[in-house]
Order: structure tokens, then sequence, then C-alpha cells
DNA sequence: CCAATATATGAACAAGTGTTCAAATGTTTG
DNA sequence: CAAACATTTGAACACTTGTTCATATATTGG
């Protein structure tokens, strides 16, 4: 397995190694959120959800677009689900 | 999905997200291998690579195996492969 | 164009993390 | 038991990272 590979394996990887960036994960599997709904509902600042978010778009986990005043952001593709789904079965299997 | 949940998984993602480790679990694809034979193949300090092993297992990523002088260290289970397979794969796709 | 709303950005700080070094523990063999 | 080999452990340090606060940018409506 090349060194490249790792490093950008490892990166991705972090990317969901934190219970924020999880968090708003999760919320976007029920489907498309603006900024500010997202921060209510996990009862963020609107800073560092947008911080949160910013590092989750330039990883390509989600993806956004502009509606007026308001940014949407959603997942990006199916393996963010199945990424997650993997990882809950292992937590969820040892007890 | 329950905040518990969130942070186990967030603390499982987070021992993919490091090269190191993720080379470790690399290595122990090919088999079972002792600390100072990963040591070796992987340039490290022998310390070093117990530290990871240390924090793997607690992870229960890997188990171990003592064999006179010498520990065995093997992954703990496919999950372990699966999820390192699903990231390849996002990280290839793109671009 | 100005005020209001929504989001992004930058600097600063606290908290977490991987490595190193030195020393400790465990195991076998003479 | 002592010496040699294999691994673990703990403290210290440099480095990374998530949050906050203040400020900047973007978009719409009056």
């Amino acid at each position: 397995m090349p060194e490249e590979e790792l490093m950008d394996l490892a990166d991705l990887f972090k990317l969901f190694g934190d219970s924020t960036r999880l968090r708003i994960l999760s919320e976007l599997m029920e489907g498309e959120k603006g900024v500010t709904e997202l921060a209510d509902s996990l009862r963020m600042t609107q800073s560092a959800v947008s911080h949160q978010l910013k590092t989750l778009k330039s990883g390509k986990l989600v993806k956004s677009r502009r509606a007026g005043k308001q940014m949407f952001y959603q997942l990006a593709d199916d393996h963010v689900r199945t990424i997650i789904a993997m990882g809950r079965e292992h937590v969820e299997e040892d007890d």
C-alpha cells in the first residue's frame, strides 16, 4: 500500500474522527440543511459549524449549494453513509 | 443517533486517522507480526510501535498473543479490513 | 444605496496527540 | 540467579486541532 495513499486515507478518517463533524454528517443524512439550521439543532455557534463544514467540504464529504442568502449543505456521496455504517457495526458489535 | 454512540464512533475513526497506525494495520493485513518485526519494516522506534499497538488494542482493532519473549499482533476482526477498504474506495474515486 | 440577514474567515487560545528518551517489566537460557 | 533479549511504560516536548470572538463578505429587500 503506497505511502501517499496511506496519507490520504488517514486524512479521510481524521474527518470522521471528531464527534462534532460526525453530528453534522448525521444531521445531513436526513437531507440537505442550511448553516443556521445546523447550528440551531446541534446547539453550536454558527462559526464553529461553518468552520467544520469548510473542513468537510475540502475533504469532499459534503457539497454545497447557494440559494439566496443561504448555503445548503448535503452529503457528497454514498461512501459517507457506507463508511459511517461500517463504523457503527463495529462499535455496536463489541460491547 | 445517540450522543454516546457518536462519541464511540468518533473514537473508532480517530484510530484510523493516523498514518502510522494505518501503516501498522496495513502490515498486519499480511498476517500476524511481532513488535520488532513491525518496527523494522516500518522503520520506526520499537517504542513508538508499542505505544501505537497499545492504542490499537484498547480500541479493539488488534489482538495479541505471547510466544516466548515475543508478542505477536494481528487484526482483531474483519471490520478493520472492511473499513479500510471503504476508505480506500472513497479516496481512489475522487481524483 | 443602506440596513438586515446569512455565511465565511482569521487570529488566538486551550486541549489533545504522537514521538522520543530513559527506565521498568517480562521471559528464556546458561 | 544473572545476563540477554523483547516489549511495555511514563514523562516531557513539539505539534496539531477545535472553538471562540471579532470582523469581513455576500445577498436580498426597501
